[in-house]
DNA sequence: TCGGAAAACTTGCGGCGCTAGTTATTGCCG
DNA sequence: CGGCAATAACTAGCGCCGCAAGTTTTCCGA
């Protein structure tokens, strides 16, 4: 089947297809030639529309970051637009876990990543932080939401109580499946209260420096 | 060669040589028949002392996470010992950032990993946590630690100055890694210190429920 | 109208995880 | 001390993988 009169691929579809692919086999078990049977297609097709297989995966990277809502900083004091920019971000990537390993090693050069790193750290430096102490604040909030997307901690604890018999403090741990998301929820609720309040003491302190 | 004399692998020796090839060589250019290579040995070999390539990697893990230091949870006041546990914790992980994708899953079956949980959680619910604050707690340390050695902040940023040309606030973005240690280390410590002034003053509620 | 770009194809390379079956050495047990 | 099971290496090969090369057909703009 050479050239059919009509495309039978476009990147967006390519796109589309691949999310949908990782989110149920996982990265390990996503290939070119699976997508592409997806795709009703042979493998090598799909190098007409991107050049290598991590090409792909960027793309999806960046669609996914696109669904990040970045429109907080323009319109609530940072410590909202902190909180509200987060909670949005680890929904955009609990919504795809799976790529979430290869996402997390920077925005590299996808263009949806590199505006959401220009709204933040313009945010928070406008907002009256210094550069570098914005920079830190950036990266740990990324550290929080990869590493609380990452992996499920409560999933991280296979369900099986045998296995738990020489650990005298983790005898319930077999049941933390069963809440998985209230567990995951709880202590990414937990850590952003604690952040968002820490830095806020350190914040008051930058804006009067004089006091005592 | 079947059989020699003196056998040429042994548990040990795969799992240290396999760990130095995922720190040189990524996790994606980590292969049995590489590693089988590295060790003077055909392919096959390996699975006279490993069913799996995971268990593999579940070995290097394990050897990885058993150089955490859990024993200040023994030794000293839980806030202290959280703090140096997640030093130790994040120590460990930097030296081999490439397994962490990996090793992020959880404890699944890994002994030291379980070892690791048991003592954490311990720890906290003697110093009087309610488990499922504990639960949290871990969790949230675990998110930390792992996002901010999943890969560094400041490397995902890449070193060419035309890639921030349209993004107003990241035009010093490309000389990031330069400053790659201390970027990460500033922003993990200051989560770090933010985090446990946050659970300090739960903790204080917790203690005193009623004061007003 | 027709020539080049586009988008599918087939073929094939080298590498992957892993299985099956083979061989030779070792250490244990009668 | 002879024999034999377990062990630890091997070779061969299956079905996957990412991707390069070259082919064929269709579409569109000059």
């Amino acid at each position: 089947m050479p050239r059919p009169s009509k495309a039978l691929l476009s990147r967006e579809r390519i796109v589309a297809t691949a999310a949908r692919l990782i989110d149920t086999e996982g990265l390990t078990g996503f290939s070119t030639r699976r997508l592409a049977t997806e795709l009703g297609v042979r493998g090598p097709s799909l190098y007409n529309h991107f050049a290598t297989k991590d090409e792909i995966l960027d793309a999806v990277a960046d669609a996914i970051i696109a669904e990040v809502d970045v429109s907080f900083f323009r319109t609530h004091e940072w410590r909202t637009a902190l909180r509200l920019w987060a909670m949005s971000y680890r929904e955009a990537l609990l919504a795809h876990p799976n790529i979430v390993p290869y996402l997390a090693q920077g925005p590299g050069r996808r263009p949806a990543a590199l505006r959401m790193a220009d709204a933040v750290y313009g945010g928070l430096v406008d907002a009256g932080w210094p550069p570098a102490k914005a920079t830190h604040i950036g990266a740990l909030m990324r550290y929080l939401v990869t590493g609380s997307t990452l992996g499920s901690f409560a999933k991280g604890f296979i369900e099986d109580p045998a296995l738990y018999d020489g650990h005298p403090h983790l005898g319930q741990a077999h049941r933390l499946a069963e809440h998985q998301r209230s567990v995951d929820d709880g202590a990414f609720a937990l850590g952003l209260d604690a952040l968002i309040d820490g830095l806020s003491s350190d914040y008051e302190k930058l804006a009067r420096p004089m006091d005592r």
